[in-house]
DNA sequence: CCCACAATGTTACAGTGTATCAGCGCGCAA
DNA sequence: TTGCGCGCTGATACACTGTAACATTGTGGG
């Protein structure tokens, strides 16, 4: 399950970055892909919030250290990280987060973004992906790809007000 | 229904821009709305495409006919739109389209994007939305709005192919 | 050591979207 | 008719997002 309170009183189900950081150092050894220095950072301050950042807010937060990092530098190991299926962009924001699922391929994602607390929580439904196939095929329609994302309220938002 | 082939060697569904323009006169006439001439022209242009176009190459075509538009016009003009229900953004393209349904009210839409001739389709799907609802009621999540965009082939592309 | 190649640094730039303020048009009240 | 209010548009500037191009560094194999 992904739905576990976080260490930093987040709202909604984040994994920390370790969990983040182990599967990456994995799917490395396991495709032969180097798992650099700068990946690694990149990873962990995505990893480390449960709201999606842009890439210049992770630029800047790399940057505070001392060592100044441009935004390409980021963006390009962002590109890796999608590739290899360990953060995710979401459209809706220009922004990305560390992928909360051991990946099976990267299909079926369903994107819960809180508009309270900007926590945002992965999930999937293999029946959503049932049923899009089906109207997808019913419209004759071959996907190759697909975004999925969801603007609300976060089950923890929605208790929080209501508790007053 | 929503697909039928349009005037003008489209390959995907398309409404062309005489109904979208008679169902936006009418919405605004409803809503006691200004349908001004700029947001006509911007939804003409809009319309006349089947693919989504940019804001800025919506500019850039109606500055085309002598008189500039600034693309902040055109954004405005979009934002009235879009909040009108009568275009659509693409998300996953930064890109604009006009709706191709008579409204109920802007949920349930899927966007199909054809990779290979850049046409849109636009359809709708209880079943998934049923689907999609039940998830998210299990993951005690309340949406406000959502997003569904599929890139891949359309039907016409594919039967291009086939045939060769 | 040297070479090939991948990753990073640096600068510049293109594309997307917004803030701000000024001018314009039009209805409406005095 | 004049003046006012208000919504729409024009125009400039700017912020944010993303990419191209090329130099430099690092790394691993001959």
């Amino acid at each position: 399950m992904h739905h576990h309170v976080g260490t930093q009183a987040e709202c909604c189900g984040h994994h920390g970055p370790e969990e983040a950081l182990a599967r990456a150092e994995a799917v490395c050894r396991a495709r032969d892909l180097q798992f650099t220095r700068l990946r690694r950072d990149v990873l962990e301050v995505v990893a480390s919030q449960a709201r999606p950042l842009g890439a210049y807010d992770i630029a800047e937060r790399l940057s505070a250290s001392g060592k100044r990092v441009a935004a390409v530098s980021v963006y390009r190991a962002l590109d890796f990280l999608t590739e290899n299926g360990l953060v995710h962009r979401i459209a809706s924001r220009n922004a990305f987060v560390s992928c909360g699922h051991t990946h099976t391929d990267g299909a079926g994602l369903v994107f819960l973004i809180c508009r309270s607390c900007g926590g945002i929580d992965e999930t999937t439904s293999p029946e959503i992906e049932d049923q899009l196939g089906r109207t997808l095929a019913k419209a004759g329609f071959r996907p190759s790809s697909r975004i999925l994302e969801v603007e609300g309220e976060c089950g923890a938002c929605l208790g929080r007000v209501a508790e007053g």
